[in-house]
DNA sequence: GGATTGTGTATTTTT
DNA sequence: TACACAATCC
């Protein structure tokens, strides 16, 4: 993202610097006249750099006052750097930008007018696992099967349906699926209500409870529509349904709106994002202007030419064509090689040539498609003593202990908080188990009254037995105490105060896993982050809308993570691992989501192959290890083909380690060139992984993992497996069964 | 009520 | 393989 190479001036020297420097489309950008602008930039082109830039030029020119500007962004990142540089750019602080991600915002306006939609104020943030805890309760009060319909699968279905601004009653019929059989928008309805008892929002509510207000109080929309005179969207590509809605609208009366974005790089449609967005502009804001950002000042001309074939495949997409003025650089390299050990032993040696360059390994990364393939680079790189960190994985709100202490926190803030205080009643063990609670739910469904509400009343009573009674006795007692130090005392005195005495810290100190250890400097690490806030209630917004992983890059190292983890972020070398036909493109994204899902898959690989400024390495590997001890065999990813042969250096055998170390049967015996297969392998259309060798059993006919079958009962399906005669098989109507293998027939 | 054993599942994850 | 969750046993 970052573009700090100096571009021949276009204007002279007395320009102020939010536009100094920039090219001449850049220019046009930044000081476009009021009304919808959509600038189109492709990678590398200096995105962020226009959109601070316009946003320092309209404070500047007195176009708006900082209050009147409302710009946002997804990530919290980006929020934070757009911020630092409006203030690089115009010397010196800017207070009172409504600037920040949609979620925050939202969050924001929901607060200031929560009774409107019949919450309060204090209304919790309830996050993915609250979430699911939720649904998988109202799962079981519907009787349904929690195996067969898991909480998680219907918390994406209500998250997409809210992605697309529909609450419960606006879900079309059409949309309910065979999820609890045919019960998903009743069972949605449900959910709502319960957030409502417990003041309670997701992720998703943020927005769509804006909608909701502004569509019952248009008096209240009003009021924002004259406020924000400019409105200014990041990565607009990745804005779903409710949160183009939410634009629209607040935009509507000022029509003065700049969205950023580069539909070649929407990578989160599984998240509800819709490239649509980005490619209907024109037509959603009549007369907008749109500007074209192609020259790139990142990579080399061979990695531009590389990643621009690539991506010339997709049809649906804004045609651009990104230009430097850079040497063409060093080709793309291509390597194939034998297994993923094999991919993770090149890439090392690598990685220590260039740090025998002088290359800094910080200045490297490596992306592949999904998280496992961290595995076999991390093992190698440990043991070749490279250091390396891995980005991405939990996040520190999302580790047990945090949540844990949250929980605490949230229950001091509202008792009403039933999650919460599900959640750690009995954590410590208090002897207040699932009987004394399954009593205290019942009662509270009676009662329609909270659980800590009935507890109180409970206690007080003798329907209880002695033991739980007290428990529960004290607790209560504990958190009223804790209440009223909240009253008085600092955040951080507060929360230290309450993970001593509830014995939460005394639990991990008696802990003896060795995990506990980190655990409590995570709980110390949580002590310290509250200190930055003057109340709880300020730090509880934090932890649930900002606060992520803390990950100091601290020494020279390479970074190994996904490809969605490495959007908008650069680095001088690159290795893009695991480019085979199932993993990248993936299989199950393809098969759930056909052309449009491929052609995600590829943008994806567009995104890969244009973070390096310098050098990008494809990787293949003809076997692959799943989960533990299945091999899979498959062949080149379509991407590979699709690579413009003149911007790419197909490496030969003999740019391989010749000799190499096996475990005790695996996988298949190397026969011959390894890539032998890959030169004659042709990309087949259809089932791409070949064959679990290992795992199916000689006594049934062989059926590759991929074929199409056919069931006399079940009809057409899919094999996705299979373990001894058995297949497991997705079928298309009948859902995922394992099958005799002799009880089905190829189809066709 | 708590510990233990067994079973099923396994993309991507800005908030 | 690894992990989370449920059924099972003490």
């Amino acid at each position: 993202m970052a573009d700090h190479r100096a571009v021949e001036p276009l204007h002279h020297a007395q320009e102020p610097p939010h536009l100094a420097g920039l090219n001449p489309e850049q220019y046009e950008a930044v000081t476009a006249p009021d009304g919808p602008l959509l600038v189109l930039a492709g990678a590398g082109t200096g995105k962020t750099r226009v959109l601070t830039s316009r946003l320092a030029h309209l404070l500047v020119e007195g176009r708006a006052r900082p209050g009147e500007v409302l710009a946002v962004t997804f990530t919290n990142k980006a929020a934070r750097e757009m911020n630092e540089r409006v203030e690089a750019l115009i010397r010196r602080p800017v207070q009172g930008l409504w600037l920040g991600t949609f979620h925050s915002i939202g969050a924001r306006l929901l607060r200031r007018h929560a009774e409107r939609i019949g919450l309060e104020p204090n209304f919790t943030i309830l996050d993915t696992d609250d979430q699911q805890r939720l649904l998988k309760q109202l799962l079981e009060a519907a009787g349904l099967d929690a195996k067969k319909f898991p909480a998680r699968v219907l918390s994406g279905i209500i998250q997409r349906w809210k992605d697309r601004g529909w609450t419960p009653d606006q879900v079309p019929a059409s949309e309910e699926g065979d999820f609890a059989l045919g019960r998903g928008i009743e069972l949605y309805r449900a959910y709502q209500q319960r957030l409502a008892t417990l003041n309670a929002c997701d992720f998703g509510d943020l927005l769509l409870h804006n909608l909701t207000l502004f569509a019952e109080h248009p008096d209240v929309l009003e009021a924002y529509q004259r406020r924000f005179r400019v409105v200014l969207v990041d990565e607009y590509q990745d804005t779903n349904v409710a949160q183009y809605l939410w634009l629209r609208l607040l935009a509507q009366h000022h029509k003065n709106l700049t969205c950023v974005g580069d539909d070649d790089q929407s990578i989160y449609s599984w998240r509800g994002a819709e490239v649509g967005n980005i490619l209907r502009f024109e037509e959603d804001f009549r007369g907008a202007r749109v500007v074209r950002l192609e020259r790139n000042y990142r990579s080399t001309g061979h990695i531009l030419g590389a990643a621009s074939g690539l991506i010339a495949k997709n049809e649906s997409r804004h045609p651009k064509t990104l230009w430097t003025e850079d040497d063409p650089g060093e080709p793309v390299r291509v390597a194939g090689l034998w297994d993923d050990d094999e991919e993770a032993r090149f890439v090392g040696e690598e990685l220590e040539a260039l740090q025998r360059q002088g290359e800094a390994l910080a200045s490297a990364a490596v992306l592949v498609r999904a998280g496992f393939q961290t595995r076999a680079f991390e093992e190698r790189f440990i043991a070749i003593g490279l250091p390396y960190r891995v980005v991405g994985g939990p996040r520190f709100y999302e580790r047990a202990e945090i949540r844990d202490a949250i929980a605490y926190l949230r229950l001091i803030r509202q008792p009403d908080d039933d999650l919460a205080f599900e959640r750690i009643v009995n954590r410590p063990r208090r002897g207040l188990g699932e009987a004394t609670l399954a009593q205290l739910r019942r009662e509270a469904r009676a009662s329609e009254r909270s659980l800590v509400a009935t507890a109180a009343t409970l206690c007080g009573g003798d329907a209880l037995k002695p033991k739980p009674r007290k428990a529960l006795g004290d607790l209560l007692a504990a958190f009223e105490r804790w209440r009223g130090l909240a009253e008085t005392e600092p955040a951080r005195e507060v929360a230290e105060t309450v993970l001593e005495e509830s014995g939460y810290v005394a639990m991990w100190q008696a802990d003896k896993s060795p995990e506990a250890p980190g655990r409590l400097d995570n709980l110390k690490e949580l002590a310290h982050a509250i200190a930055e806030f003057d109340t709880l209630a300020g730090f509880l917004e934090h932890v649930s809308l900002v606060m992520e992983n803390a990950s100091d890059p601290a020494g020279d190292m390479v970074t190994v993570m996904t490809l969605h983890g490495a959007k908008g972020l650069e680095f001088d070398t690159v290795f893009l691992g695991g480019w085979e036909e199932g993993v990248f493109p993936n299989q199950r994204a393809v098969d759930e989501g056909g052309r449009a899902a491929l052609e995600e898959e590829r943008r994806l690989a567009y995104v890969g192959v244009t973070r390096a400024r310098k050098r990008s390495c494809v990787l293949f590997a003809a076997n692959r290890r799943l989960y533990g001890h299945n091999w899979v065999s498959s062949i080149p990813s379509r991407f590979v083909d699709e690579l413009p042969a003149e911007h790419c250096e197909f490496l030969q055998r003999d740019g391989f380690t010749a000799t190499r170390l096996r475990s005790p049967g695996l996988p298949p015996k190397r026969e011959g060139d390894p890539l032998a297969r890959f030169n004659s392998a042709k990309i087949r259309k259809g089932p791409v992984i070949e064959a679990v060798a290992e795992t199916v059993d000689d006594r049934g006919p062989e059926v590759d993992v991929g074929a199409r079958v056919f069931h006399p009962k079940f009809g057409y399906g899919r094999v996705e497996g299979a373990d001894g005669d058995k297949l497991d098989i997705a079928f298309d109507k009948a859902g995922r069964k394992k099958i005799m293998a002799s009880f089905v027939e190829p189809a066709r």
